[in-house]
DNA sequence: CTGAAAGCGCTTACAG
DNA sequence: CTGAAAGCGCTTACAG
């Protein structure tokens, strides 16, 4: 293995020289630089992470902590999380890194299980900051993180604590959005098929639904209003069966997410009630389960990889300036038009 | 920060005793390992990476090396690739390391762009061992990280070279499950929609469905095997059009993936051709795609999970041991049944 | 079973 | 602009 002792010998000057180029340093002359570069480039020279880290006090290496609920599984069945949402964005942190030298080390964690413990890659000092990447997140896990002193970003649909910096969508924002396409486009019955109470954005959603409801003063009936117990197609299944079963048609379906409007769709499919036909439905949160469904769905994209590519900003500059104040950044949603919706 | 100094003056000892239980070594006697681990933890001591890494000449992170063609994007159309695959492979791996130290450094990597690059992690030194996730793979890839002498396994859904580890499913066989239940449940005219011809696979499933046609003496017509330009929807979408159009009426459609078979099912549904009455999918490769789908898709499950868990077991196998002979790990598919199969 | 010492490969004041 | 030297926090023969 070469070294940077090989390759202060082979180009004729100092160890300390050679270091300084590899930092860019300006106190060399661009004579010497060159030869050292030159001679780098020749031996095939690469910097031991180790040792530079070692001296650094740094890692060299950021972690993306994937939050969930359940590990992923090998089924891929109507009664799971598809688990996508997290995979957009941390693509996009990683798109967001790429043209910097960080190791991405991706790490589940599931806080529910084990609320009072830190991944292990802030426990084991792996990393020089960390993204917290969607929810659930226990609010202790914030504070545990910050007692560490690595700095993080929180990043997700509706991710966002006073003391942090973060990164969000806005849940409420993106149901009216869905809400006044609607409308515009004629629609009366409107049903909005919601995630678990449990989850923050349930909140936020609903609050966003009956304020833009009040503004467009049209009617809005509480038991429309549905939520699932989980964020996945059988819940959504179960929930649209029953309210269906009380005799109600609504002419569309806003859903809080891609898994929740397929497993609506199921259930319409089954009863032969035909989307968009009789029925129009707009997921939150495109995916690529919208993309592909059968017909396409018009959805609300909360661009996810934006998301991680400004999540990755924060991280940086946070890192560079450990005492600005916090930031939240939240990121407008649009809708993506596909073939879900009929124009009454 | 406490370092292992801090520890052993605390505990009276000295630092190499310190060193030695943190290694687990036998030489200790019982009653200091205990007094030195009480310390330890009374002072929350997490031993430093970088300058264990620096002793043992070991970084103590895996890569997992993403193929693909291009990057993932923020448009979930039908377009796009899913990205599903590795995805899921990658989350079998992490799950395989789950109780190991080891950072999972995860890279996208586009060997067509760049076939005489090598991955980042990999041309940094910044991994003791690397996975290679996913076709298209350029087999010069394959030759330029032998060169590194770093270890690495191959795992996808047709991941194999003669000179190197690689954990595989078959998609020869799993066409042939797909063929062999059709052919059971009564269907006559089966047409296949394979990937693009530059994947290796798509040579290994016609092989396997040639094979197994003339072995079950069914009515074979070359013309019903297709190929589509790129693994997507939409590609799917135009051949699958262009096939119809030509009168064509299969009773069965067998589909290299999910995104395929979508997209077919797609100009299945434009034209009133009812999933499963009127013809019957199966596609290679579940996904959640398939399980999510309107009627949800049975469909060929590579266990893609236990790809990645096997791959993990062989590269920690590979090296502790570079000497071993190379392995190749076939995992069989198995057949997950759902609704999109009609028994005639 | 334990301690003193050298070494891993870098960086960074400090002199010059 | 460059070199000699100390130090980062561990591990590992080597003595004892």
């Amino acid at each position: 293995m070469v070294t940077i002792r090989d390759v202060a010998e082979r180009a004729g000057v100092s160890r300390s020289t050679v270091s300084l180029v590899l930092n860019k340093s300006p106190l060399v002359k661009e004579e010497t630089r060159e030869l050292v570069l030159a001679v780098i480039k020749e031996m095939n020279y690469v910097p031991n992470n180790n040792a530079r880290g070692l001296s650094n006090k740094t890692m060299n290496s950021l972690g993306v902590i994937i939050m969930n609920e359940s590990q992923p599984s090998n089924s891929y069945n109507f009664d799971n999380h598809s688990g996508l949402c997290a995979y957009n964005i941390s693509n996009g942190i990683m798109s967001g890194l790429a043209d910097t030298d960080y190791g991405i080390i991706t790490e589940a964690f599931c806080s529910v299980a084990e609320p009072d413990r830190l991944p292990k890659v802030i426990g084991n000092r792996r990393v020089d900051g960390a993204f917290i990447v969607g929810s659930p997140y226990a609010p202790e896990l914030v504070a545990n993180m910050k007692k560490t002193g690595i700095p993080f970003v929180l990043v997700g649909v509706n991710s966002y604590e006073q003391d942090a910096d973060s990164v969000l969508a806005d849940p409420g924002e993106g149901s009216a959005l869905a809400i006044r396409y609607l409308v515009e486009t004629g629609h009366k019955r409107i049903c909005f098929l919601n995630c678990p109470t449990r989850f923050r954005s349930y909140y936020v959603r609903k609050h966003g639904v009956e304020q833009l409801v009040k503004e467009l003063g049209v009617e809005y009936n509480p038991e429309w209003f549905l939520s699932c117990e989980h964020n996945q197609g059988a819940s959504a299944y179960k929930t649209m069966t029953a309210f269906l079963d009380t005799g109600a048609r609504p002419d569309a379906i806003v859903a809080a997410n891609a898994p929740l409007a397929l497993g609506a769709m199921r259930r319409l499919h089954e009863l032969g009630i035909r989307v968009p036909e009789d029925v129009s439905i707009i997921p939150y949160e495109d995916s690529v389960l919208c993309g592909y469904a059968v017909p396409a769905l018009t959805a609300i994209n909360i661009q996810k990889e934006k998301l991680g590519q400004l999540a990755a900003k924060l991280l940086l500059e946070r890192m560079k300036d450990p005492d600005r104040p916090y930031q939240k950044i939240v990121v407008p949603p649009y809708m993506t038009f596909r073939d879900s919706v009929l124009v009454r």
